[in-house]
Formats: structure tokens, C-alpha cells, sequence
RNA sequence: GCCCGGGUGGCGAAAUUGGUAGACGCAAGGGACUCAAAAUCCCUCGACUGCAAGGUCAUGUCGGUUCGAUUCCGACCCCGGGCACCA
């Protein structure tokens, strides 16, 4: 027989496919396209297990359809800028973009032997002036429409390494790597108006019907939208100079306008014009928005924060009342949320009453819940409740409810002239400056006598110096005056480029989209149009809101712009779970834990069957620490290399898939791995042993005259394979493995020398392997030339899909469950062809029905067809 | 605090959406083959109870709807994730 012995079944498989050019995709016109990426990968220089699930998902799913008819393309690339590279540089003294190549050469050879079905003709990494001459040619173009704006903005800002460090960065108030107090700081930047499409992101995402529900509300919520009222307390407060401040108005937005009466102070950012006013001629006031200054940015801890503030001594006169109402400073008040200022009603805003609280601030109730007793001494919830509460010390607006009152007031404010409703969204604008080396160049000159001057089109891409070594102290490329010394595009005067670099999350955007179009003279070409949008989008969770909505609205813009003809881009997500194993530590002396790769312990158990704890080869004992994510920090991850050289990669495949449902995270388990590697084992000597006869056994096979144990198989075949035809639809590919596992099962029960054995041997082998072929194409493919089944069905690449015989799930008895009330007491067998008084009437006559009725009359009898039948007695 | 997901054997999980709970696999126990081991193959395997046929209880907890609930409704308890002073 011949050996099962995955390396060389692997190798010629992968030979074969390369040989014909397997994976590359055409446009075809004439036929239905599937597009589907698997969210492109950080070229960290190791491939992990996280990557092998998220590529065989896509992988099975392009081979299932491909069969299915459908001109599939599978492509790759690398999300080469960014951070990493530029930490490892100032690690080891390597300039990024060779660490960067390095790392997709040796990332890349780690995908190969896996056997992904990629069209590597395509690949590109983001790092690649080709590609990346398009952000900064796309960018150009927003700037002309206004879409991409420069402004001041704060920021992290580590003082000793004069640079901007990203959220992660910061730890407990201080720089990563010089333990500096982080200051929060305003410098310029760029920014994209996403805010400008806030309502049509927001309004589509409902009709996103092939996207997760967690998913698309995540975005929703983030987009927060909420309706109110936007309305000025106006006032006569004047600088130094006599000029009226925000020409006399102080506006504010809220969405509750129904306690408008219950306003008692009102409250500024720390960044706010009244603000800063104030600040002039009070050194108290000034010191306090200094404090707010600093401090984290962070909005975890800002949410935590004490609330503080300080009285302005400015008034502004109530729109309602004409009373006059204190502003003070709020370091809980946002300035960059609606216009930087709040009203404040401690009544019934529970921040307010906080505030109110602190600094003896009158407190009024005026809204009341039915039987609920207000009182100024501790917040309750219902003081916020829009569904019961009414309008009550309000005047005109007394037992108004939530809505009447919001549209009472908001028609008197307009009455004045000093409000109307309004929507406000929480989505802020999107910052793409990055004080940063390893990215794209914003693509501006800056010039003493025209100012930011746009780099013309034709002197595109700016390109990136690839052999610059960051050294953590600022951007280097402040130092490289071969990179920053231009001429001005538009007086000619020496001038400078800007350093700044783009967001990473600008290529992500749209390089999917890229892939459609290699080599093409334009940022994307007529091929774009046939392959988007994309049919499926495949990634993990955790890009649920960033990247998936700035690619949405990237993909908007360049509708906008006449570039694609689509609202969307994606048009079924995919978020798959993430990979887990089990963890083991022992204390170290300095309190912390010391780390133990699982396949180095040997676990312990409890009578239960519970992991206790484990030994280590020396004998030592270590703990266990539960499951978690596969990581470095845990030791807990397993090298995809390992798995290939000691099982192959189909038995990877194959375990990653069965572990759990895809959108599931999973355990990794090494026992299953080898439970997964022995199923394609016995499949591997179930096709050799039966070789000679499937070879030998051509054409039709009537099976009407088959031996009964053949006949009930090929049902039991077909029933299987309708299975997992549904569970492939709906990407539950754990449960499609368990059908293909199932089929061999029965396929092994029917003994050889019925009539009918072997035909069904060589039809059920060819429905088998070509329904776990997406799976584990290799063995599959190897198996499928053995038995010489191409020469019926052709290739197994484009093979047809197996189709389910609906004749051959056809049975003259079925077996109906019986119940008496409700409970499962026995079986009842009854022709195929029964109606339902036939078997109402053999129920009633059944020894179970007569033993459990105790001869109580039947009340009822209720028939599932083809399920059961219940007797109510 | 708010918003989403989830809680099913010793373990990973199924159950085509109200109709046989635990498919498929792992682990475990028993057996066959072997001088022995590995590999392979066969049997058992939710709990309790019974000599047995069988019976009772079981899908986080407590109620409800229904002939029938893992599935629907209500309350609660855990676990995971997201957002977090958004006025």
C-alpha cells in the first residue's frame, strides 16, 4: 500500500498546482466572481497559528465555491508601515525597511507550505512607493475637495523624546521609554472628514445584512449619533479689547431641552474662547486650565476622573428665563464634542449633580416620575428618565412630557433666534499625522512665503529614504536635509517638506482594492469594478470599528470622486475567533511569573479530569493559569513549522477547522491534533485498501439494485452531504469536518461483497473527497489521482461540486419518535407513505400508548411528519 | 455605568431555529493483535437507580407560555467583549 507520508503528498500537490499557475485570477466577465481577503497580515517575521485560521477560512471558502463554479480570487499582502519596525530599529540598529523585507521574505515562506489557494501575483506591501504613491495621490485629491484639512491638535507628547507617542504608549501618565510626565499638546496635522459622512456610515450600516449584528452596532455606537437641541445663552462679554466674545452667544448642545428650566451654572472646556477670557485676569483660573493640560489624554481615565472646576465670574443670561446664570470651567466638559460647553442641570444630569454637589451649586427639580420623591442629597436614576418623567416647576412647560417638552422649548428658542434642533455625533474627524518615520510622506512642502503648498502630481510619489535608523528621539527625517530641502512648488524659494507621516490605517483603507488592480498606471482601473465589492471580508474582532469604518469611508470618497461605482466595500464580514492554550507560570522571586510553553509540561489531573497544575521534564511542578490568547508574553503559542514538519499541513488545516466554530475562539489541544492527523490516516488507508476495486469500477451503478446495508450507506452519504452543503453555506466548517469524518465512518460499515459495494466505494469516495477537499486539498488531491477519479469528474480544482441524490434519500419506512404527553416512550415505524390518519391510528394502537394512557381517553394527537407523533392523553 | 455576545458530559463541541439533547472528535476504561511497546482495530462511556426490561433527573438559577423548551417570554447569577464624562 502506498505510504501516507505528508511531506511528499504536500510537495507534489504544490508542485502540481504551481505547474498550471493554480491560483491566478482572471477577470472574467461572463462569469460570477467571489472575491474574498483575509484582512492583510503585520510582517512581524513569524507566521502564528491566528494567521493559519484566518487564511485556511478563506482558503476553504475559495475552494468550496471555485468548485461550485465561481472565478475566485484569493490575494496577499503585507501592512508593512508603522510602529514595530521602527521599535525593532531602535532595538537592534536595523534600518525598517530592511527589517521589514526581511520579514515578508521569511513570513512568506511560511505561508507556502500551507497551500493557501493566493494569487501571489499580486502581492504587494504597503511600503511600496508604488502603493503608497496613491495614498498621497488620493490625499492630494481630498485636499482639493476639502475633505483632508490641516488643524491643531493634542496629543501625546513626550517632552524628553520630542515626539508624539500613541495611547499605548503612555503608561500611568509617563513615556514608555523615558518614564517622562506626558504632556498634552497641540501641534498641527491633518485630518479627513469623516465626519462629514457620519449620517450616510451610520445610515448604511443597516442595510449591511451580510455583517455581523455585534459588529455593526459596535460602529453605530462609535458613530453616536444623538438628536437635540443646539442653542445660544447670549451675553455681553467683551476681551480686552472690547470685542464680543463669540458675538454674544455661548452655544451649547443638549438632548435633554425638556430641563432646560433646571439650568443652574453652566460649564466650559478648559479650551473654550469664555475660558480663556477668564484666565487673562485670574491667575487661579489660569492655573486650573494649566492642570487640565496636563494629565493623560486617555479616555479610560479621563472617564474616572474627579470632576473639578472653577467659577469664571462671567454670566450669561438664560434663553428661557433671562436669568443669569455663572460659567465655569469643567475639566468633564469636552471641547471637541458640539460646541466645548454644557448646561448645567444637576437635577437631572447626573455629571451635573456631581459638579453641583462639590461646589454647593443650587440643585432644582424639574422633572417628576410618579410616586418617586425627589431629593437634592443623592442621585437617583429615574432624575434622567425620558419614558416616565414630566415637566414639573417649568412654568408653561409643566406635565409636558419628554418628547413634547423637547419640541416646546426648542420652538421657543427659535421663536428667538437662538436655537434649533440639531444632530451631533460622537465620531470625531480622522487625525492621519504621524510625527513618525516608517510611513507614507504627507505629500506637502512647506514654504516661508506661500505656506503649506501641496507637492504637484507629477512630482509623485514623495519617496520615502528606505536607509534611515530611528533612534526613538524624534523623527529622523528632521535630520535628512537631502529629504526636506525643496524648491517651492510655487514661488521656487527653498522651502521644506513635511515630515509627518500617514496613519497606517490609511493603507488598510483601500488596499484590498489594490490587489484588483497590479501594475496599474491609476490608483485603481476598470478591474476594480469587476471585483468589487468584495464578497467576503475576513479578520478578527478587534478591527470591528477603526479599520472597517475608515475603510468604509475611504471607499465613499472615492465614490464620490468617480473612482468606483460602489456605496461599500464589503459586502459579507467575517470576524473569526481568536486561537487559545492553556497556560502555566511559577512565581519568580521578584513577584512576577515566569512563563512555560505548554508542550513543555506534562499536566496533572484531579478525579474530575480538571488541569490541576503540571511538571516540567526536570520534575519541577509549575501552575496552571487557565487558557488565554496565544502570545509571546505567555509562551503559550504554537509554531505553525512544528505542526508541518512533524503532521503536515493538511492535518493543521484539518485541526484548525474542527477545533471549534470559526467565529468561536477555540482551545488548542495537541490530542486533537493527533485525533485530526489519524482521521486523515484511516482516510489515506480507506482509499488504498479499496483501490483496485474503485479503479475497476466504471459508469453508472443502478442503485435500486443494491444490497439493503449498501442502499441505507448511500442514504446515510447523501443525508451527510446535505449537511455540510449547509453547514459550508453558513461557514460552520467544524461541523462540515464532523460530516466528513461521518462519511468515512459509514463508508467503512458496508462490507465489500454486497452487491453495490464497490460502486458505492468509488461514487461515495468521490463525493467524500471532493466535500473535504477545501479542507485538506492536499491528501484529498492525492488521493482523488490515486484512485484514478479525474478521469470521471476532471481535476479537483474545478471539479463539480458532489451533488445530493434526492432519490437517494428516499425510504419506504421511517421511524417516527413516539411520545405520550410530551415524553419521549418509544418509536413507531411506519411507511413513508403514511397519512396522518394512518398514523394517528397506529400510535393509538401502540403497546406504549397502552401502557403509559393507563386507559385515560386521548385528548389529542399532534404528527410532526417526519419527525414524531405525540399522544395527549 | 451603558451596549453586545455567551453559559450544554471529564474536555472541544453538535442539535438544519419549538420536535430523539450530547452528532463528530478528544480523554478515559475494557478487549483483540504483539515476546513487549507503538501503531491499528472492536466495545463501553451525562448522572442517579434497577438483576434486567426499564425508570427518574439533566442544556447557569428560578418562574412562565406550550402537547412538547438548549431553542420563545420574565427575573436573577456568572463569564467574555466593546464603549466609556459624548451633555
Amino acid at each position: 500500500m502506498t505510504p501516507f507520508i505528508p511531506k511528499d503528498i504536500e510537495a507534489a500537490a504544490q508542485a502540481a498546482w504551481t505547474a498550471v499557475d493554480a491560483y491566478r485570477a482572471v477577470e472574467r466577465p461572463d462569469r460570477k466572481k467571489f472575491y474574498c481577503v483575509s484582512m492583510l497580515p503585520y510582517p512581524s517575521g513569524r507566521l502564528h497559528m491566528g494567521h493559519v485560521r484566518n487564511y485556511t477560512i478563506n482558503d476553504v471558502m475559495y475552494r468550496h465555491l471555485r468548485m461550485k463554479g465561481m472565478n475566485c480570487l484569493f490575494p496577499m499582502g503585507w501592512d508593512a508601515f508603522g510602529l514595530p519596525a521602527e521599535n525593532a530599529a531602535i532595538k537592534a540598529g536595523v534600518a525598517p525597511a530592511k527589517w521589514t523585507q526581511e520579514n515578508i521574505a521569511s513570513m512568506k515562506a511560511q505561508c507556502i507550505p500551507m497551500g493557501w489557494a493566493i494569487d501571489w501575483s499580486r502581492e504587494f506591501a504597503a511600503c511600496d512607493p508604488d502603493f503608497y504613491r496613491w495614498n498621497q495621490w488620493f490625499f492630494l485629491k481630498m485636499l482639493e475637495k476639502g475633505i483632508a484639512y490641516r488643524r491643531t491638535q493634542v496629543v501625546n507628547w513626550d517632552p524628553v523624546d520630542q515626539t508624539v507617542l500613541a495611547n499605548e504608549q503612555v503608561i500611568d501618565g509617563r513615556g514608555w521609554r523615558t518614564g517622562a510626565p506626558v504632556e498634552k499638546r497641540e501641534i498641527p496635522g491633518y485630518y479627513l472628514k469623516i465626519t462629514d459622512y457620519a449620517e450616510e456610515l451610520l445610515e448604511s450600516l443597516e442595510h449591511l445584512s451580510g455583517w455581523p449584528e455585534r459588529v455593526r452596532t459596535m460602529q453605530a455606537n462609535w458613530i453616536g449619533k444623538s438628536v437635540g437641541v443646539r442653542f445660544a445663552f447670549p451675553h455681553d462679554i467683551r476681551d480686552t479689547a472690547g470685542t464680543l466674545i463669540g458675538d454674544g452667544r455661548m452655544y451649547v448642545f443638549t438632548t435633554r431641552a425638556d430641563t432646560i428650566m433646571g439650568v443652574t451654572f453652566c460649564a466650559v472646556a478648559a479650551e473654550h474662547p469664555l475660558a480663556a477670557l477668564a484666565a487673562q485676569s485670574n491667575p487661579t483660573i489660569a492655573a486650573f486650565i494649566d492642570e487640565c493640560g496636563h494629565g493623560s489624554v486617555i479616555e479610560a481615565d479621563m472617564a474616572t476622573m474627579e470632576k473639578k472646576g472653577t467659577a469664571t465670574g462671567l454670566f450669561v443670561d438664560h434663553p428661557i428665563t433671562g436669568e443669569k446664570i455663572e460659567v465655569w470651567v469643567g475639566n468633564y466638559v469636552l471641547m471637541a464634542y458640539g460646541d466645548g460647553a454644557v448646561m448645567g442641570v444637576p437635577g437631572h444630569d447626573e455629571r451635573d449633580f456631581e459638579f453641583a454637589k462639590k461646589y454647593g451649586l443650587p440643585i432644582k427639580q424639574v422633572i417628576a416620575v410618579p410616586n418617586e420623591e425627589f431629593s437634592a442629597d443623592a442621585y437617583q436614576p429615574w432624575y434622567a428618565d425620558k419614558e416616565r418623567g414630566r415637566c414639573v416647576f417649568s412654568v408653561k412647560y409643566d406635565d409636558l412630557n419628554h418628547a413634547e417638552a423637547v419640541d416646546a422649548v426648542a420652538a421657543d428658542l427659535a421663536a428667538k433666534g437662538l436655537g434649533e434642533k440639531k444632530i451631533t455625533f460622537r465620531l470625531r474627524d480622522w487625525g492621519i499625522s504621524r510625527q513618525r518615520y516608517w510611513g507614507t510622506p504627507i505629500p506637502i512642502i512647506h514654504c516661508g512665503v506661500c505656506g503649506a503648498v501641496p507637492v504637484p502630481e507629477r512630482d509623485l510619489p514623495v519617496v520615502l529614504p528606505e536607509d534611515c535608523i530611528p533612534d526613538g528621539s524624534g523623527n529622523p527625517l528632521n535630520n535628512r536635509r537631502d529629504f526636506l530641502d525643496v524648491a517651492c512648488p510655487t514661488c521656487g524659494k527653498p522651502a521644506q517638506r513635511e515630515t509627518d507621516t500617514m496613519d497606517t490605517f490609511v493603507d488598510s483603507s483601500w488596499y484590498y482594492m489594490r490587489y484588483t488592480s497590479p501594475g496599474a498606471g491609476a490608483m485603481v482601473d476598470a478591474r476594480n469594478d469587476y471585483w468589487m465589492p468584495m464578497d467576503q471580508y475576513i479578520g478578527g474582532i478587534e478591527h470591528a470599528i477603526l479599520h472597517l469604518l475608515y475603510a468604509r469611508f475611504w471607499t465613499k470618497v472615492m465614490r464620490d470622486m468617480g473612482l468606483v461605482k460602489i456605496d461599500e466595500p464589503f459586502t459579507r464580514l467575517f470576524t473569526q475567533g481568536m486561537l487559545l492554550n492553556h497556560i502555566y507560570y511559577r512565581r519568580n522571586a521578584r513577584g512576577g511569573k515566569d512563563y512555560f510553553a505548554p508542550d513543555s509540561v506534562t499536566t496533572t489531573m484531579d478525579a474530575q479530569g480538571h488541569i490541576t497544575g503540571g511538571r516540567l521534564a526536570d520534575g519541577t511542578t509549575v501552575e496552571y493559569g487557565g487558557v488565554g490568547k496565544m502570545g509571546k508574553t505567555e509562551q503559550n503559542g504554537v509554531e505553525p513549522q512544528d505542526l508541518i514538519d512533524k503532521y503536515g499541513a493538511d492535518t493543521a488545516r484539518l485541526y484548525v477547522m474542527f477545533a471549534g466554530s470559526p467565529d468561536d475562539s477555540a482551545i488548542w489541544s495537541d490530542t486533537g491534533v493527533e485525533g485530526a492527523h489519524r482521521f486523515l490516516k484511516r482516510l489515506w488507508a480507506f482509499g488504498h485498501a479499496h483501490a483496485d476495486a474503485i479503479r475497476s469500477t466504471t459508469g453508472h451503478f443502478d442503485y435500486r439494485d443494491a444490497d439493503e446495508s449498501v442502499k441505507a450507506a448511500r442514504r446515510d452519504l447523501h443525508v451527510t452531504l446535505k449537511q455540510a452543503n449547509y453547514d459550508y453555506e453558513r461557514i460552520q466548517y467544524n461541523t462540515v469536518v464532523s460530516a466528513g469524518m461521518k462519511m468515512l465512518n459509514t463508508l467503512e460499515t458496508v462490507p465489500a461483497d454486497r452487491r453495490g459495494s464497490a460502486a458505492l466505494q468509488r461514487d461515495g469516495m468521490g463525493i467524500l473527497l471532493r466535500a473535504l477537499y477545501p479542507v485538506v486539498p492536499h491528501t484529498t488531491w492525492a488521493l482523488w489521482q490515486d484512485l484514478q477519479l479525474a478521469v470521471e469528474y476532471g481535476d479537483l480544482l474545478d471539479a463539480a461540486w458532489p451533488e445530493v441524490d434526492l432519490a437517494a434519500l428516499a425510504q419506504d419506512e421511517i421511524e417516527l419518535m413516539l411520545q405520550v404527553n410530551g415524553k419521549l416512550r418509544g418509536k413507531l415505524n411506519v411507511a413513508a407513505s403514511a397519512d396522518k390518519a394512518a398514523i394517528e391510528s397506529a400510535a393509538r394502537e401502540s403497546a406504549e400508548v397502552a401502557k403509559y394512557a393507563n386507559g385515560a381517553p386521548v385528548k389529542k394527537v399532534i404528527i410532526v411528519p417526519g419527525r414524531l407523533v405525540n399522544v395527549v392523553v
